[in-house]
This record gives structure tokens, sequence and C-alpha cells, in this order.
DNA sequence: CATGAATGAGGCTTCATTCAT
DNA sequence: CATGAATGAAGCCTCATTCAT
């Protein structure tokens, strides 16, 4: 008799174990952004972790606690980049590149459903507010103003204060974000292709900061300017 | 005929019943503008109109009927002024002044919180949203898109796509009145005056649309352009 | 015949709603009593209590409030009699008198359980076991030794320390209190009448105090001593 | 080589595997003691036991069987002796070597818990409270009851029912082992020492059973009768 | 044997909705 | 008309119990 091994007796593939808060997690974004906090409900993020609703309280301590987990489990790795992508090219080169990179970022799935819950919901948890200003926003706003001032050094940009460039440009990508996504409630841009509308962003954006009759033209432009 | 005001009938200053309604969805905009439509609560809603949670069902069939009441008579006097105030002027002044008009028309109590509710929950209900497109979003959209078209046509505005340029400018106004509002979750702006902000806006917008060298200068701007 | 009252509508007897609290507590106390706090469901009380689960949130705030409430609602009028019914008489008539008031009073119904939840589950709210401990028991401690302490006085009793002897007496009350109960685990008393164990009571706690050969005999032996 | 003592294998004191069902047990007596049944959680017993939840139901069926089994197993133990102690000496003494012996036995950890758990949770489970009566409380009362039935005979007792005596000193047993608990919720006795209160209830009983003017004196009484 | 992750029934609690006054 | 007490469906959360390892 050999060492006989008994085939595994369970046919079923079992998730492993390690992977259920991460399997949670993602559903609980998923859930939470479609529906809010207040809406969300254990039972169908449970449902999409494909786990029972006691399990998540295994991990969590309460739908709280998950969404705030949520928040901080997602936010860094969906911003945290972007500051090595710009290293070279002039300041529009630069912004060009930080446009598309950022837009590409928010392709990806509950992006959309993330910015509501930034816009909708963070208020109520100041803790997680200020986390989330300090973690994300500060940071993304110092290397896309970082861009404008240099710009605006090389004389390739107007005099504008960056600060206010920064709102500006931030504000054409958020909102676009959330039109473009599959639950904005008002389809203004259609089934305009998203690339089309990443080239309409930079074109606007450029246009506004630029001096005219610098050198580099806007490549981004959907509409020739002549 | 002598001006015989009638005596209230009532020490306490009694509220005509007429008003009820009115009364009812003024807060109830309120309050689903703070919580979303699932954590609103009737009793608060109630409480903050002044009646009793029986009473709003002698007005309304249900809370999501009551919402959808407070979407439909809240966003046409919100909005649907504005094509008048844009009879006269060159492109440019005219996207000043509806720049200027829209941003002082959110500037009242709750624009914050319905815009929220448009952006964030408005989705759920299908007629709703539909009803909201129709309306607001493409009525406001053929007034601001005919000055573009009309500065485009002039010389005075770039080659852009009409569609685009409205998308844009859209974007600008709604995330600033989201950011400059009382519950914005990040205070991106600070506490930079409303008019500054406009002044900005109108900069922005006015650098990405006009042709270089067209007389009429961008007054708003908060920099000068050399 | 004028003036026809019209019938009332509903043939169900309604019940009025200010003593809604007072069956609710009613109601709580008897399920309380027979399975504690955390076994007592409130599905049970409402039932009992003849109104819905909701119904007991618009008078008390928790399960665990309730419970507090119940004590303190309980305790006192429970309890609080006794002073006056001892006025005059010799000492050991007086502790005849103390005893048989005490006896009867339990008697009522959720006395038993009343004991219970004291004895079992009033340690876990230390703010409630201090109320009873200034409210019930040092009171009521009161009373019975200032008996004892007047029997030891004028020679009827021994000279016992009068803490001591009030600990005796209350054991033996209570004890058979919680053992004639309807829910006592060990029917060591059988069947036998109240009355009897009142008398079997009452015979021990004098013997046990009063000095043999003063006059008044005690009335309530169950058999001679000859 | 020589005298090899087998190394532990294990640093950590590992404890012997047929001593796993009584170490459940004990942790289990602990916090069915402390919480009743229905309070009880496993994941506590399964704590203070060093196991893990799931080796509870490797020795126990559920939870009412284990705790069936916390009252079969500790009962008889706690219980059963007492019956040796009594062989000699006058009824007198007899009694307070019982009363001695019995107020010794509870002074043991957890007996204040379960005679709680006996007055409170037992009655609902008819078999273990017919189980209980039986094996434990006519038992006792057999071997107490004997005690005062001969203390008649003899001449040294009145002329009591015994088993209406009986039923008195147990009532001032079991209730002064419950007030003297560490969870009593009436700190009636304060910190009186135990061995008093032993003293005082010896006085109490002794002088409610005995015929004055006997040889015996009770010993322990804590105050002079004359 | 022992573990502890997973389950899901069941309890507490909230709140939209109803209805007798 | 207006009230607010009452309802009960539904959601969050706990924890006894199971089972694959």
């Amino acid at each position: 008799m050999t060492e006989q091994i008994p085939a595994p007796p369970d046919p079923k593939w079992r998730r492993l174990p390690q992977e259920r808060p991460q399997q949670i997690l993602e559903a609980a974004l998923s859930v939470f952004s479609e529906h809010g906090i207040a809406a969300a409900k254990l039972e169908e993020i449970a449902a999409r972790a494909g786990v029972s609703k006691g399990t998540i309280y295994l991990y969590f301590q309460s739908k709280e606690e998950l969404f705030k987990e949520v928040v901080r489990q997602t936010v860094v790795p969906l911003i945290a980049r972007g500051d090595d992508v710009l290293a070279r090219g002039t300041p529009t080169e630069q912004l060009e590149n930080y446009l598309a990179h950022q837009w590409r970022s928010f392709e990806r799935v509950q992006s959309e459903g993330w910015i509501r819950l930034v816009l909708l919901e963070l208020h109520k948890y100041p803790d997680l507010a200020e986390f989330h200003r300090t973690e994300v926003v500060e940071r993304s706003n110092r290397v896309l103003g970082d861009i404008v001032r240099r710009g605006v050094e090389s004389g390739e940009f107007r005099a504008v204060e960056p600060e206010a460039a920064v709102s500006m440009i931030k504000a054409l990508i958020l909102m676009h974000v959330l039109w473009t996504g599959k639950h904005a409630s008002t389809s203004r841009l259609g089934n305009k292709p998203r690339e089309q509308v990443l080239r309409e962003i930079i074109d606007f954006a450029l246009h506004a900061l630029r001096v005219p009759g610098t050198d580099t033209p806007a490549r981004g432009s959907g509409a020739p300017t002549t």
C-alpha cells in the first residue's frame, strides 16, 4: 500500500480566506457607490462578495466602519500615482499627460461611484473627510499646481493664479467623470467616446491657460482653431 | 374703503393653509439635500415644515412622490429664468452675464444640496431624470449653446464645438457650486469670496473660448494677461 | 328621544393611550421575571401588553431602558408602604404585623419574579442597584431594624445585633417567596398553604428573638411548645 | 546518558486532553453564573477554557446540554458530602457542624453563581429541576431533617415540624450566600467577615429551635443572651 | 482531535405609512 | 384639515452551530 493521497473531497472552488476582506471591500464599494451609505444593504454587499451577511462582521465592525475602510483602502491606490508620470516635457505636455492619466485612472470600475461617495457622503465623517483632503486632494493639487506654476514661470501659460487654475481643471475632469459614468442621471454626453471627451477637456484647459503664439500646439484639440 | 387689515385670528402666527405644500416642499428639499433620499426622515421634514408627520400624507402620496415633487417644483423656478437676461450684448458679454446669473442663482439656499441630489440620486428615478433632462438640462444647454454658437460665428470665439464648450462651462459652474457649499467635504476653496470664484470661472472660460486679439477684453479676469 | 349620541363606531375596546406605558411596564415585568433580561423577547412583551413591537419604542428607548424603568416604577409602590402599619403594639406584635404585611405584599402578582430580578440581574446595572439599595433595602431595613431595637431595649427580645436579625428575617421571607412562587425550580414547599408558611416563618423568627418567659406568646406558632 | 527526563515537547504548558471536558465545564459554570444561560456566550466559555469554540461541540451537543451537564457535574460534588460529617454529637452540635460545613462548601468559587442559576434558570428545564430536587434538595433535606427530628425527640429542640425548620435553615444559608457573593446586587452585609455571618446564622437558628435551659449553650452566639 | 471561518436564523431597532380622533 | 399614536416590514447585528482543513 503506497501513500495514497485522498482526493480533495470538495469539488467546489473555495476562495482563499485572505482574499475575503478585499472581496467584501470591492462589493461594498460597488453597492455604496450605487446607493449611498444609508440605502446600501449589507445583504446586497454580502451577495456581491459571495459571502453571507455574518461573514462581513468577521472583518468589519459595522456598516459604517466598512464604509470608512472602503474609503481608506480605495482612495490611495486610486490616486496616489501620477507623480512620476510627469517627469519630463514642457508644462503643456505635462498637463496633457496629467489629464490623460487622471482620466484613464477614473476609467476603472467604480470611479464614478467613488467620486459620488466623496461628494455626497464624506462630509458626514469628518475624520474621513480630513484624511481624504490631506491624502488625496492636497496631494494631487500639489502636483497639478506645480505644473501650472512652471508653465507660468516659463511664459508658456498666462499669469493665472495656480490654485484657481487647479480648481478649474479638476472641475472639468471630475464632472465629466460623473457625466460619462454609467449611472449618470443626465446623459448630457450621450455616448460620446471617452477618448474624445478627454481631448475636449485638454483642448479647453490648454486654451484657457496657454499664451497664444507659443510653439507647442495643443495636439488634443478636437477642432481646428484656424 | 379704508385699509382694513384683517386681524390675525390667532396670536400665534398661523401659516396659511394654502402654503402648506410649499412649506413641506422646502423642508423636504432641505432635508433631502443634507442626507439624500434614503437617509432623509419624514419626521425631520415634518419638524422643519412645522407640521406633523401625518400632514405630509395629505399632500403627497409617499416619500418618493414627495422627492419627485421637490424636483419638479424646485427645478423650474431655479433654472427656467436666464433666457431673457441675455438679449443683448456681444457673445463675450452674454457669456459673462450668463455665468454671473447662474452663479448668483445658485447662491440661494439649497442650491448646493439640490445639485447633489440631481447628480447623485436622480438616476434612481428614470422618469424624473428624463423630466430633468428635458426641462432643465437641455433648455439651459440650448441657451448656453446659442451663445457659444454666435460667438463662433462672429469670430469672437474659437471654432469649438458648441456642445463640448457647454459641457465644460457647466462643469466649471456646477462643481464650484458644490465646492463652495456649506457641506462641501473638501473645502478646496476655503473661504475664497464667492464673487472672486465667479471672476475666476469667467476668466478661465473666456480665455478658453475667445480668439485672442479680439476687442472686448475679458473684464472679469482676475489676472492680467500681459 | 333627542340628542342621540352616535354609538362608538368601533366595537373593539380601545385602550386609553395614557395607560400604554403602564401596560408595557407590567408586561415587561412579567416577561423579565420569567426569563431574565437577556432571554426576554420584546416580541413577547409587546404581545402581553397588547401592542406591537414598535409601540414599545414610543415610550422606552431600548430594552435595557425598559428594564430599568420596570425596576424604578415597580420598586417603590411594592415596598414603600409598611411604615405606618407598625405604629402600635409590642415589638413582638409589630414584628408579626410586619412579617404578615410583607408576606401578603409579595403575594401579589410578579413579586416572585421581581425578587428574582433584583437578586439576579440588578448587579449588572450599578446605578439601578444603588437606587434599589437606598430606596428599598435600606428603607425597609430601617423599619425592621427599629422593631428589633425596640424589642431588645424593652427586654422582649434577646440582645441580638439588630442588623444581623434583620438579615435573618429578610432571608426567611425572601427565600420563601421564591419557593412558593409559581416558577420555583424546586417546589420544596409543595402546595403548603401560604398562610401556613407565614405562620411558620413568624414562629421561627419569634423564637429566635424572644426572651423566653416574656408574656406575649407567639400566637402564630404552628406547634405548641408546651 | 542518564536520567533522561523527557523534555516537554512544547514550551507552552499543554493541558492533558482528558481534562478538556472538565476545563470546559468549569469555564461554563463560571460564565453561566455571571450571565445566565441566555446571555452566556460560547465564545467566552471557550476563551476561559483555553479552547476554541468548535472544541466545545466535540464534547457537548449544544449550549443547553452543556448547561445541563454543568448542573449534573457540579451539583453532586458540591452537596453530596455532609452525611458523614455529622456522625457524632448532640443535635445542637450536629446542626452547628452542618451549618458550618455547608457554609464553607459554598465559600468555594462559583457557589453564589450556582445558587443563582438554580434559582433563576433551572425551572426552564423540568428534567434538570427534577434531577436537582431528588439528588440535591431532598438528599440534603433528609440529612438536615434528621438532625432536627433527633433534636426534637431528645427534647433539645422545640416541637417544631422538621420540614418547616429545614426550610427556614436553608433560607438563612442560601440567602446569605447570595448576599455575601461578589455579585450581590445589594451589599446588605457589607464586608462583614464570612465567619461572623456564619456565627450569626448559627445563633439565630439555634435560638429558634432550642428549648431554653438545655445544657449545651449556643457557642456560636455572637451576642450574650443575658 | 482541534480549529476558526462561515453561516443564517432570530432578535433589537428604525421609520414610512396608516388611521382614529 | 391636522394630529400623533400605532403598526409592522425591513434592516443591522449577534451568536449558536457547522464543517473543511
